[in-house]
Formats: structure tokens, sequence, C-alpha cells
DNA sequence: TAGATTGTTAATCGATTAACAATC
DNA sequence: TAGATTGTTAATCGATTAACAATC
């Protein structure tokens, strides 16, 4: 449970993770402590923005020695919430919800995929990397009774915005959504886009325009 | 070719791509003329934003009347680099890799995937959704060849940088890199990291603290 | 102690929002 | 003409960078 809630800007929020992950990294490492600098290389910015980030968060270091590794690993798993393991569901069994399901990487920040969804009868009780795919009628109940609070949108865009009414419904808190549209819901439930498309757009644009 | 090179804002060059994919469902919908207010909530901003955004690339619309849904279009994709189809390479034909080798969505900004690389002697030679895999010891020499200024980079952490100087010494103009780690480039190169764990860990974060 | 490094304040820079004259 | 809507300027808001006293 966080001690409080602080107003972190989002550019800082999506640090965060990053600095977290080297964190775990120096841990492997055997580090004792870190710099700001050193967290900043890491996460390419400037010392002096890690130290504003993380300020945000309270107090983790100390002044003339730097960030014990240990200490702040934890406490950012705090803040992060992944302090306990998080179970996510996928919904979409598609190539892309399929790859996301068997992501290894998930565990960096303890979460796990607890099931995988979809609409489609040939699919649903096949396995795909260790997941039983469940039949998406069933996506609410399972969110309720498992207390489920994540999920992973990775539907055809024609189904995005009925799926995640559903998910809604059932209590969802968050929503990390594929789908090229724009979702409609209660302010209650937060939603990350993410188009794979668009971003290779703004990337042509960039290049083109040397941005940066 | 684009006529001059705007200097525009990243938030607003990250919109650019949504108010493209709306004017091509405007086109698709008969429509002749939109607002910027019906372009803001496509994108989820206000139209004072969509105005400014545009401004930053020129003069689309007319006072009075809006914005001509075709010639915007046209000279968006020009903006964005989307007025001819761009063939884009993906090294690792991983789940992810596979999957995003097989994505239709691509199509909507012009952009195809020309070709998946893999340095597993196991996959080099199958197909996935319609491509041969090819042998990542031949993506410089197709990158040269054929003029490939794009790559997705879906490998393993710790290949990512030893493929990546690969692509940059071939001449790559821009990497979409999947891999969880900060890519070291000449500044030539322009790099977009995606990091789905860490994007699912911001969405953590956001969930418990109820930020925006 | 001297050197290192934090946390925080102040200064700068950048992005968003509001307002409105110009235009159709 | 009157109503609608742009492009742009000015005002506000937010984020980054620089600087430095406090601390180890």
């Amino acid at each position: 449970m966080p001690e409080r809630s602080p107003k972190v800007p989002i550019p800082s929020l999506n640090r965060l993770p990053l600095y977290y992950r080297y964190l775990l990294e120096a841990r492997e490492q055997r580090l004792v402590v870190v710099s700001s600098e050193m967290l900043g290389d890491a996460a390419g910015v400037p010392a002096a923005q890690v130290r504003k980030d993380l300020g945000y968060l309270g107090e983790f270091g100390r002044p003339g020695i730097g960030y014990d590794v240990m200490e702040m690993q934890k406490r950012l798993a705090e803040q992060l919430g992944l302090s306990t393991q998080k179970d996510v569901i996928v919904v979409g069994a598609g190539r892309l919800g399929s790859a996301i399901s068997a992501y290894r990487g998930f565990a960096t920040y303890s979460m796990r995929i607890a099931a995988l969804f979809d609409s489609d009868r040939s699919k649903i009780g096949t396995r795909v990397g260790g997941l039983e795919v469940l039949d998406v009628a069933e996506v609410g109940c399972f969110v309720q009774e498992r207390g489920i609070q994540m999920a992973i949108l990775a539907v055809p865009a024609s189904m995005a915005q009925q799926v995640a009414d559903a998910l809604s419904q059932a209590g969802i808190a968050a929503i990390l959504n594929f789908a090229p549209v724009k979702l409609d819901l209660p302010s209650s439930v937060v939603v990350s886009n993410e188009d794979l498309a668009a971003r290779l757009a703004t990337l042509s644009f960039r290049m083109i325009h040397r941005q940066e």
C-alpha cells in the first residue's frame, strides 16, 4: 500500500519503470548504491531529472551517498503497485494477443498473465503458451470472481468497445488497449492506448523531418 | 516530399496519426469536410489543440467551413511520409515479431512489412504469415540493396544492441524497438522504444494512484 | 576535512487552453 | 447578412534544467 498519492507528471511516470528495471539489474550485479547519474544513464535522462522524478514519491536517497539499491527497489515496487504479484488478463487470442500472453517480460514488473479470452469457437479450449483460451462470454465473471484489476485488449477494432464495456461493467480498473479506436469508458477505468501502426507513422514523421 | 521541416512538439506529433486515421474513416463515410471539433473528438483532445497541431504543418482548413477531407488527408500523408508505400522490416521471428509481421493494421498508414529476419536456424526458411524468415546475417545487405529505412526490433534484450548496430551500419534511418534496453546509436538513427511490460507497470501506477 | 551527491528552489523552456479577429 | 469555424496571439499551465545549500 503506498503511503500517499503523489501527483506525478505523466512523463515522469513513464520513466519510473525504467528506473525500476535498472535497480533490478543493479541488484543482480551486486551493486549496493547507485547515483542519480547512473539511473539517468539507464533511462536516457539527466541526473537532475531523475532526482526530480523520485522527489515526487518521497525521499529515496542520502546526500553524498546515493540511493540504496535494495531499499529503493522495494519502495518503487510499492509505489508502482508491484510488491505483490498482479494478475492480468488478455482478451483476444489472435496473433498479437497470443504473443502478449506468452511474453516473458512481464515478470520483471511482477505481472502475470492469468488468462486469455477469445470469442472464436475454434480457438476456445485450445492452449496458447501454457494458457487455455477461455470464452470471452465468461470474461466478466472471471474478472469479478478473481478480482482482476487489469486487462490487455487485443481484439479487432470493431469489437474493442463492446469488450471494453463488458470489462468495465465487471469492475476492471485499467485497460491497455491495442485496438486502434478511442474507447469510451467511465473515468473510473484508466486506459492506455497502444497503436502499433500509429507508432510507426509517428516514427516515419520524425525520420523524415529529422526531429529530436 | 514535405514542403518544409516544421518543429512539431512531440505530443502533437503523436496525435497526427490519429487525425489521419479519422480522415480515412471520414472519407469512407463520404464526408467532404470535417471540423477541428470532430477531429478532436476522434483523438480525445480539445478542438483548439487540433487547430494548433495542424498549424505547425501549415494551413489546412478554411475559416467558417472546416477542413476538406480529401485535401487534408493527402497533405497529412505527405507530411507523415505516407504518400508512397513504405517498406519496413522486422527483426526477430519470435512470437512478438511474428505477430507484428502479420499485423494488418500497418496498411492504414501505407506501411508494409517487407521481410522478417531471425538468427535461429530452425526458423530460417519457414514461412510466417506470407513471409519467409530470412537469416539475420543478411539483414545489412537487404537494407542496403532495398533501401529500407525503417526496422522493427523484436529480438531478446541481449541481442538488441548488436542487431541495432548492424542495422545502423547498413544505413537504417529509424528503429521501433521492443526490446527492454536503451539502445546506444548514432543520433542519425531515430529510435522509438516500446516496452510492453513497462507500459503495464505505468498503467498499474496510474490505476493505484487514480492519476488523470 | 574534502569530495560527492542528494533534495529542493528558482529559472527556463515547452505545451495547452482561451479568446478573438478574419474569413467563409 | 448571420452563424460557423479557422488560424493565431496571448495567457496559463506544466515539465525540465540549473544551481546550490544541506548532508554524508
